[in-house]
DNA sequence: GCAATACCCGACTAGAACACTCAACTAATC
DNA sequence: GATTAGTTGAGTGTTCTAGTCGGGTATTGC
């Protein structure tokens, strides 16, 4: 069991967003180059998250992206989701047809179990990761590290 | 997000073996059939259960595979985690070095889910499974299939 | 109007993994 | 000694991931 990179990477551009969005629109290029993620990879995630309607986007100079919604109304299951990374773990996709069309052994505790798991991510909102103090602590090393390179950009 | 089917048919086989190992040991032919699993690869599922001491075998005629220990002892979390299907939502494996060698702005997120699956997983044990009424229910049908086809084959 | 910015979109691909399959071997039983 | 059944290792087709690449189009400021 596994969650592959591009629903975690779907987050965490979203988490940037929900905390570098107050001064106006975002652009890829800097939540590549903050989140050390692939911009061309991004691009084809947010093409999802915009399709889902979880951001808007800005184009021409001084665009980017902005959260569709208040960050309380957008919760981690729903950026998994819509990048295609729904929770499931059943073999059948939840239509209890996992063994020659009838039901298997085992089919009501992997449903189980994927609505746990679906229950915990929709209880979490960007705002209440926001909120976090290790959130707040990663985010304000990561503005440093930008800074600093930036600087170094400009000297070097 | 998903769990493949080595997880899964590690705990189907497991739980086959719970409910038939009653009457002595169980042939991986008659897991094979019964749960629409192909043996040979059920076969290297079994050498991992064994390796984790999750079932004996033994040789020969009227040979075949046991629960190594009872069915209230062994959880989901275990035959999971012995197949090597552990749940690892994180990136960096949960050594925290998710982005050049520091934390990510995400790390705790998965972190937690990852516990919350695990813990899921591991209050279940085989024992709660077999007294499920879906269990019950589906196991009776599968019996009830695996007899008919025995007598079909006889006659044909 | 024109250049720069930044989103938009589709096609393509190396590599990894999954889900097997095949073949040969050893141990136990009758 | 033949049959049963577990044991082991190597090989393979398919799918998905995690990208890359190359061209678009809309918006802005000069």
């Amino acid at each position: 069991m596994r969650l592959t990179t591009k629903g975690r990477y779907a987050v965490t551009a979203m988490l940037d967003l929900a905390l570098h969005g107050a001064a106006g629109p975002v652009t890829l290029a800097d939540i590549a180059f903050r989140q050390g993620i692939s911009q061309n990879y991004l691009e084809q995630l947010f093409g999802k998250l915009k399709r889902a309607r979880l951001v808007i986007s800005l184009r021409g100079p001084g665009g980017g992206y902005a959260l569709a919604c208040k960050p309380e109304e957008i919760s981690v299951s729903a950026i998994i989701s819509s990048v295609g990374e729904g929770v499931d773990a059943t073999r059948c996709g939840g239509t209890s047809d996992c063994q020659d069309g009838l039901i298997c052994l085992t089919h009501e505790l992997w449903s189980d179990l994927s609505h746990r798991i679906d229950e915990f991510m929709s209880a979490i909102s960007l705002a209440s990761l926001v909120a976090r103090d290790e959130v707040k602590l990663v985010s304000h090393r990561q503005d440093c590290d930008t800074q600093r390179r930036i600087e170094a950009r400009a000297v070097g």
